[in-house]
DNA sequence: ATCTGATGATTAGCCTCCTAACTACACGGC
DNA sequence: GCCGTGTAGTTAGGAGGCTAATCATCAGAT
């Protein structure tokens, strides 16, 4: 998410003062959520330009770590649409996804033999060892990120995050009021 | 960010056993890493459809909002240049979002009279009534999401998000290997 | 046996952001 | 006064996501 928070985030005093001509902002509120937002996105931005170095994309490597099986001890073929099940995309962004994969020889694709509507995707061994190249540099990046945080800090920091998480998904329909609804 | 992180987190169980393979993975650091970019990114993907409404990018309402009064207290135009900088985004996207912006009324572009390279922006009163018509939403979004937490449980996020993306932004030269540089 | 509806994958076209190349203008040395 | 250098803004082209429409296949009802 590259936008929507600015890079110097307003000062609290510069909140507490907006109040006064907006009624409906929580200044804590605001504090916390641009910070997430931020945090999120530097983050993110970091893991996508260490990815890039090896010529992979977050969804590219997404999908690779979705067929490799040490993580998940699922160790057999999965079809695209489980995939873009369990990344968060559409199946078309999928297809997509499993054509670059295919084109660099890190995954192959077959039909089903059961029912040829379906494709099973596969991990070639040079999928396998491109991962295995690139996640101990991965795992070192989300360590040194999370470096300056205790294992207490750590397990607060999960906690809050997922009360978030909890409350962004209850209240999920967000389309209430048919604006510019076209 | 809509990718790199998958639907479902692995459990942390699975990432003990993983320690196994992966001597890098640090399990505490990974869970919070990956809660940080899930819960950013929802809260970001909420605020985008929020947004989307009322017509608007999140883009497009960054630079509304750079550009309006109330919050910042800077009543000046500015130029395309500190928008970009101000907004984390190039000049060129700076250029896309305000060719939009144009044409749709809420902004005008003029020479600055001393500099003729450089151009002013500023918001038009239409401009002005589209944002304050978005704000109570935005921020009732905001505060709907940050709900469940404490004015005290909002101070500690801050504080250890604060702490991540100091940290992100000292190790920021990304670049060290050039395993991939084409 | 065949038609119908459902499901899986793909294609086509759009939006937003990026980098790199280009144009227009300002300023300082000669 | 002219020319090279630097700066502001724009344009062109690419990557990655999305939705909507299309094609292929299966399964069940007639």
């Amino acid at each position: 998410m590259p936008l929507l928070m600015l890079k110097d985030l307003p000062r609290y005093e510069c909140l507490l003062e907006a109040v006064r001509h907006h009624p409906d902002l929580d200044p804590s509120a605001c504090e916390a959520y641009l910070n997430l937002l931020r945090a999120g996105d530097e983050a993110y931005s970091r893991s996508e330009a260490f990815l890039g170095e090896h010529d992979m994309s977050p969804g590219r490597f997404t999908v690779l770590m979705l067929l490799y099986d040490k993580l998940s001890g699922m160790p057999r073929d999965q079809t695209p649409a489980d995939l873009a099940d369990k990344a968060g995309v559409t199946r078309a962004t999928m297809t997509g996804l499993v054509d670059t994969l295919e084109r660099d020889g890190l995954v192959t694709r077959q039909h089903d033999p059961h029912d040829r509507r379906m494709m099973l995707i596969q991990l070639t061994p040079k999928g396998h060892s491109t991962l295995e190249a690139i996640l101990p540099g991965h795992f070192q990046q989300m360590a040194a990120q999370m470096a300056p945080l205790s294992e207490q800090e750590r397990k607060t920091l999960v906690r809050l995050l997922n009360k978030i998480a909890g409350q962004t998904r209850a209240l999920e329909p967000v389309e209430a009021s048919p604006a510019a609804a076209s």
